[in-house]
DNA sequence: AAACGTAACAACCGCCTCCTT
DNA sequence: GAAGGAGGCGGTTGTTACGTT
């Protein structure tokens, strides 16, 4: 048996939202609340509106302190931080950047961030993709005789793994990016956080080194995704310094070579306070673990990565 | 000026999760 | 515990604006 619909799809009203309908559906919530019931508000004030489709407008423009465009260097950075993290969860990254929805910083990525930073190297990614048509050919690293089969999600993040240069860190020595290799952090059995801390944005914080490991802990514990591999030795001091030739790599790509220089010396240069991946290795906190931790995606995961030979 | 291509963004669709009954 | 409804989310599509030829 199917599932019924939300709305009765002849009925309804779709397409661009007109200013009367905004200024309904705004007044209206602005002044009751939504009543906690998307589907039935519609009918209430008289729209020919899904209720899926006033939560969207509602959400995405007219509700209060939206900003719209204009995204900043912090921004691009936190987006990109925590694309790369825990992929395409967009909502979880635009619960760190105040005024922003998910469906904006979708956008944003999908249009302007991920060309800039995946198409900044075309020569290395032309390469890449020619190891994994020759792979595929030659029917190499496959799982039972089938092809692995990445998400677009999964591949753009590995690429971008693998833009970032230092060949350790792009993926095979930094725990951070191996699914089902991170450590769950030491403060875990006695940690306090609870789903209210999300209120607090990294951009609220002032986009702190510390802050958004915070978050990206929060984020993996929340969702549950953390496996726990306690046999994983921290990084070294070594490695640790290559994490921060990543960050500069990363913001080379971001913003070009001159001012990833300066963020790297700190020489001047509006310096991105965004740890990428770092941890705080003197408080004894462990990487976070932020990949899909599926089996699948670990099996792939593995896969792609011998392919590349990471 | 027209045709075409591309970028940006708004909106829709369908699946998943959570909650209630 | 099962079923159904509503909300939430991510992927995708459609539309418009803008730039290029």
């Amino acid at each position: 048996m199917g599932r019924a619909p939300c709305c009765d799809k002849a009925t309804v009203k779709k397409g661009p939202w007109s200013p009367e309908e905004d200024a309904t559906l705004k007044n209206y919530i602005e002044e009751h609340g939504t009543g906690g019931n998307w589907i039935a508000l519609p009918h209430k004030i008289g729209l020919k509106r899904c209720g899926k489709s006033c939560r969207l407008r509602w959400l995405n423009y007219l509700r209060p302190n939206i900003k719209h465009g204009d995204f900043t260097p912090e921004e691009d950075s936190i987006i990109c931080s925590l694309y790369i993290s825990i992929g395409s969860r967009w909502s979880i990254i635009a619960a760190q950047l105040p005024g922003r929805t998910d469906n904006d910083v979708k956008n944003y990525w999908n249009t302007k961030l991920k060309k800039r930073l995946l198409g900044r190297r075309k020569d290395h990614l032309r390469q890449s993709a020619a190891v994994v048509t020759e792979a595929a050919s030659t029917g190499e690293n496959m799982n039972d005789g089938e092809p692995a089969a990445l998400s677009a999600s999964a591949m753009e993040r590995i690429q971008l793994c693998m833009q970032l240069q230092n060949p350790l860190l792009g993926a095979h020595h930094n725990p951070l990016m191996w699914p089902g290799c991170s450590s769950r952090a030491s403060t875990q059995s006695n940690n306090s956080f609870n789903s209210n801390s999300s209120c607090v944005t990294i951009a609220e914080q002032g986009q702190s080194s510390s802050s958004l490991n915070e978050h990206l802990m929060m984020n993996a514990q929340l969702e549950g995704a953390a496996a726990i591999d306690n046999s994983l030795a921290s990084p070294s001091s070594a490695e640790n310094s290559n994490m921060i030739s990543m960050e500069a790599e990363l913001e080379e790509l971001l913003y070009g070579e001159n001012k990833a220089a300066g963020m790297v010396d700190g020489g001047g240069a509006q310096q991105v306070d965004v740890d990428w991946w770092s941890y705080d290795q003197a408080a004894g906190k462990s990487p976070v673990g932020c990949w899909d931790f599926t089996p699948e995606t670990n099996t792939v995961f593995l896969d792609y990565a011998s392919v590349y030979d990471i």
